[in-house]
DNA sequence: AATGAATGAGGTTTCATTCAT
DNA sequence: TATGAATGAAACCTCATTCAT
């Protein structure tokens, strides 16, 4: 019963929950639930609840842990030494790559009921972090004139239509050429002359 | 009792279920539920599951005669008399018209389980017929050379996020105007020169 | 698994779980569940909620029931043949016994949640029904006149507070004597003369 | 992390739980839950059931001062000056404002699973106090001769359904006229001729 | 072919109380 | 004496699907 009540730092025990969480959801995707999520942690209902008001809280936490997670792994540089198309396509790979990893978390945090969450702070950060990308690029001269926000928009549904398409069984290879092909011409400048 | 037990033919039954299940999903969203699609019907709970497996089959059904109705909408030109561009433009600009007026229908088919479900036939026919018009283009030459399936399934996804963006308040006249930008940009074959 | 499956005339299914739930509440009061309510009619959870959409509701409909049954046992003469005060003490004596026999039912009828849901035609119809009797008693003169609806909340409150005293473990004539003493001296209309 | 480890007294640390709960409890009604006391009374969850062995206990607690309180403000004349009818309806009006000051502790205190626990110190505190007033009034000549405990019982019953009836918006005037009307009838001595 | 009553697993959330520190 | 993290038993209600009639 009471066999293991574990005092915990209430930080290091909402780490273990989302530990825990995202252990569970890679694996079982969006039907994973709290009841799921609390076995793997090894804590109680009741406790979950002690530290995400919802599940979908939970979920959005996650959301903001894996953009953190991308931004550690591919961090924008200031000032692009190379030229800004191929860092953007190596952002652009990268990004593929990496939701390709998150397994079932992909499906939970970009499907499902959190999509319509779309909080400018969390969601939206990745296109608004496109759309920043865009307006440096075309005020070097060096991407196209677009119109950032829903140009931006669309480039990262490029992204996650990419990463479906794999995940779908789509060919690597073929899939990631048609995303670069697709960014390269929309973003290559007019050729000013 | 069995006063209201009409007998009908098969079909015609079978349509009075899917049409009622339209106007209701319109209504109701992906929230909408078998029991709401017999009240509309006029039908029992048991005549549903007479005509389709599952609820998800009536959604497949559903997505099916909309895609339809679309092709009817908007057929595609066999030997475009304008430029190939423009003919893709007005199918794109058509296409975002055409689920902008789905109401509910849209959140049912395009998001929710059915997204999975992407059997060959179904949904991907309208990726296939974007991946015919892209291979047609691109043989006269008048049309940039991509990998049509992958490239096509890539414009879907812009189309379908552009629908998403004004469904979600993002000013039309820009989001097509960004959504015509990477269409044009990405299908401009190169200045051969 | 599904051995038990019943179909049955939904009125009659309706009456079982009414019953079965009479029981189950009087013999465990307010803490009776849902749960319990099922498992003795032998239905599934879900046939529960097929005919109340709320606990509550089930408990309006025993409360319903209850007044009914209360009325053909203690019907008000039209004409009260004895003299009017005799009738009133006899259906107060009435109505003391009877809901001592309710048992468990009367702390789930009258205390608990539903006491709020005091709409004009179930929990007051007794308050109603008390009052036109004052009225009509004080119209032919062999009754006090007093303002009829507050006085006669007052003297449900008497007739419910006597049962509860019972049911506590007061001595049953000494409470009773005493609800007399007070309807009598109360009721009595002044000596005219 | 050990900063707000007040020690106190206690006494003083149990008053101020109680208070704070009078507080919240006023505010909320019976839906107040431990976690909202020990806030207001900015104290450890755990620290509640340190002065309180369970929630009713606390419950009892404050009926119990809340009967006090009752007593200083309207304290019972040893020998009353006035006619005796007169102070039980001053006594009884009294009751009646005085607990429709109460806001959410009438809920918590008289309603709710408090109701049951009516020990013979504490809820009866009221009915022996009337009780005894009555047993007086009864050896003065000037109070009906009336079985004192049950009697009470049911006069305080009768207060009760007062407050009632007018926190549930009937009109003050007309809910106090008829109480009074009951008590003056009840508590009349007969015109001994 | 049609009906609609019945099922029951499943999921979220609450909160009095406990107990390790 | 004080803390507050942890517990876990409830309890309600939904709805796709089944199947007896």
């Amino acid at each position: 019963m009471t066999a293991s009540r574990r005092r915990l730092d209430p930080a290091a025990r909402r780490l273990e929950i989302v530990e825990a969480a995202e252990r569970v959801i890679r694996r079982l995707g969006a039907s994973a639930r709290v009841e799921d999520v609390v076995r793997e942690a090894g804590a109680a209902k009741g406790t979950f609840y002690l530290y995400f008001p919802t599940w979908e809280a939970l979920l959005a936490c996650l959301r903001d842990r894996t953009f953190a997670a991308f931004d550690t792994r591919f961090p924008v540089p200031a000032i692009p030494e190379a030229d800004w198309l191929t860092v953007v396509n190596t952002l652009a790979t990268g990004f593929v790559e990496f939701v390709l990893e998150l397994e079932g978390l992909h499906e939970a945090i970009f499907h499902g009921a959190l999509a319509k969450t779309a909080e400018p702070g969390s969601s939206d950060s990745a296109t608004l972090r496109i759309a920043a990308l865009l307006r440096a690029g075309a005020a070097a001269g060096v991407l196209a004139q677009l119109d950032p926000e829903p140009t931006a928009r669309l480039i990262f549904a490029v992204l996650h239509e990419t990463v479906d398409a794999i995940a779908q069984g789509e060919d690597r290879a073929r899939a990631i050429g048609a995303m670069r092909a697709i960014l390269t011409r929309t973003l290559t400048p007019a050729p000013s002359a």
